[in-house]
DNA sequence: ATCAACATGAGTTTTTAT
DNA sequence: ATAAAAACTCATGTTGAT
């Protein structure tokens, strides 16, 4: 019986073992990693170590083969050998910023075993949000099957090999990618892989505005026929400066005697709206839009991220940061049958209870949520919503996702029999499109925390049974 | 097939204000 | 000192033309 194997530190190293090995290293790659970088070293900073050492590797290759090779496209090209040697220097030097993409394309023509993921367009998702019916037929893994449901989301324009990647750990799930456009007056084009049913999903009532125009009726006495933007772009964490709405204001007046101002400056005030999605609020006036209006726009309540000593630079990050709660609402819907008495939740990375709102949104009792979040701006506005909500069950608070080992599970599991569903999205700094810096992919800082909601679903897999 | 032009991002770093 | 505002950014996919 593999019951303890998680709980003494001796074999803590067979899980990390197992993890590496699940991740396509050989066993003696990570064996190695383990040896030289010692027993304490998070999985991020093993598959870097192993990263670096196949570059190397890769590297004395190129060196070898370079008098023979002509090709100027050939990664022995002198322009990117010195590119190579940087990164390798880089690497050693600064172990966090691990970018894997060179890897991933050298190897990729070698072995051609990756499996391709395809974004749909239009990005609907399995069902047609107006429908219950699945308009594809999808296969779950028969191992998807046999784990406790568990439902899992990140931005769907990644880096390549991504998504790839993350469906190879959750039990090679196809994700499902969906743009709450659909939904909702705001685009948010994302990923989940979960392995809940399909069929008979129905929608949150009532349905939020599907128009910026029903949304925010008050803007329509500004809004120029030249601009057609009948829905936004994808919400963020930052909001544009009020700057760029004075030059936009400036740029405007000075054709105020004329019909509409000329084309060019359509063309500018337009690019600059969509990117930092500017609503109009006077005559050449425009602004970002409010908290409030992104709470409803994202299907929570008004004022849940206000006050309590939160300021708008929080509520605008908290906001950027979560769920469409109409969007992942529908995905859970099926749950409602399933569960009458109420379910038993495990949320990471909950932020400001995106799920927690969805699953109560559908009149699903919240007997026990286990909410793990980092932030305590955030934790405070969940257990703020928890009270206000009149919740029967209870809350309990995790800070850290590293804090949530087999022992602390196996205790929630005895205590209340075990989650029903486990919900989260990591962090996707390193994966966005936004991030101009270090868009290092899921290897970086930040988007490396995917692989401690794999370890956690794990577990509870394993103490489940 | 190939290519350029275009659309689109749950961001990070530096400077300024309080 | 901390918080807000402003400045600074590019990988990736689509489209429509040769």
């Amino acid at each position: 019986m593999p019951d303890n194997k998680y709980s003494n530190k001796s074999l803590e190293k067979e899980e990390k073992l197992w993890l590496l090995v699940g991740m396509g290293y050989t066993a003696e790659e990570a064996l190695t990693a383990m040896d030289k970088c010692g027993p304490d070293t998070q999985i991020a900073e093993l598959t870097d170590f192993i990263y670096a050492a196949e570059l190397e590797k890769e590297l004395d290759v190129c060196i070898r083969e370079l008098p023979d090779e002509e090709d100027e496209k050939s990664y022995s090209h002198p322009r990117n050998l010195e590119f190579l040697s940087n990164k390798k220097r880089k690497l050693y030097k600064d172990e966090k910023q691990g970018s894997r993409g060179l890897w991933r394309s050298s190897k990729k023509q070698e072995c051609g075993t990756e499996r391709r993921i395809y974004i749909p367009n239009p990005m609907i998702g399995f069902c047609d949000p107006d429908e219950s019916w699945p308009i594809v037929e999808r296969k779950l893994p028969e191992a998807a099957k046999r784990l406790p449901y568990f439902y899992y989301e990140n931005v769907a324009l990644t880096p390549q090999g991504v998504w790839s990647k993350i469906s190879r750990f959750l039990y090679d799930i196809e994700p499902e990618f969906v743009d709450s456009v659909y939904f909702c007056a705001c685009a948010r084009k994302r990923g989940y892989i979960h392995n809940l049913p399909i069929h008979n999903r129905f929608p949150l009532t009532p349905r939020p505005p599907r128009t910026i125009q029903e949304a925010i009726p008050w803007t329509k006495k500004w809004w120029p026929s030249w601009d057609g933007r009948t829905t936004l772009d994808c919400i963020h964490t930052k909001s544009g400066s009020a700057k760029l709405a004075e030059r936009i204001r400036q740029a405007l007046e000075e054709y105020d005697g004329e019909p509409e101002p000329p084309r060019h400056v359509q063309t500018y005030v337009l690019a600059e709206c969509r990117k930092w999605n500017l609503v109009w609020v006077g005559r050449n006036k425009v602004a970002p839009i409010e908290p409030n209006e992104m709470e409803m726009l994202m299907g929570f309540p008004r004022n849940h991220t206000r006050g309590g000593g939160v300021c708008n630079g929080d509520r605008y990050t908290a906001l950027g940061n979560s769920f469409q709660v109409d969007t992942v609402a529908y995905h859970l819907s099926v749950l409602k049958e399933q569960f009458p008495n109420g379910i038993n939740v495990l949320s990471l990375f909950s932020g400001i209870g995106g799920a927690e709102v969805a699953l109560h949104r559908l009149g699903i009792p919240l007997k026990n949520v286990v909410s793990v979040e980092i932030s305590e701006v955030n934790r405070n506005i969940v257990r703020g919503w928890w009270k206000e909500t009149n919740q029967c069950g209870n809350l309990i608070e995790i800070a850290d996702v590293q804090e949530v080992t087999w022992d602390k599970l196996e205790q929630y599991v005895s205590s209340f029999g075990g989650f029903d569903l486990l919900i989260g999205g990591s962090p996707c700094n390193n994966l966005s499109g936004r991030n101009r810096v270090s868009r290092v992919g899921l290897e970086g800082e930040h988007s490396s925390l995917f692989y401690e909601y794999f370890r956690i679903l794990d577990l509870v897999k394993c103490i489940m049974g």
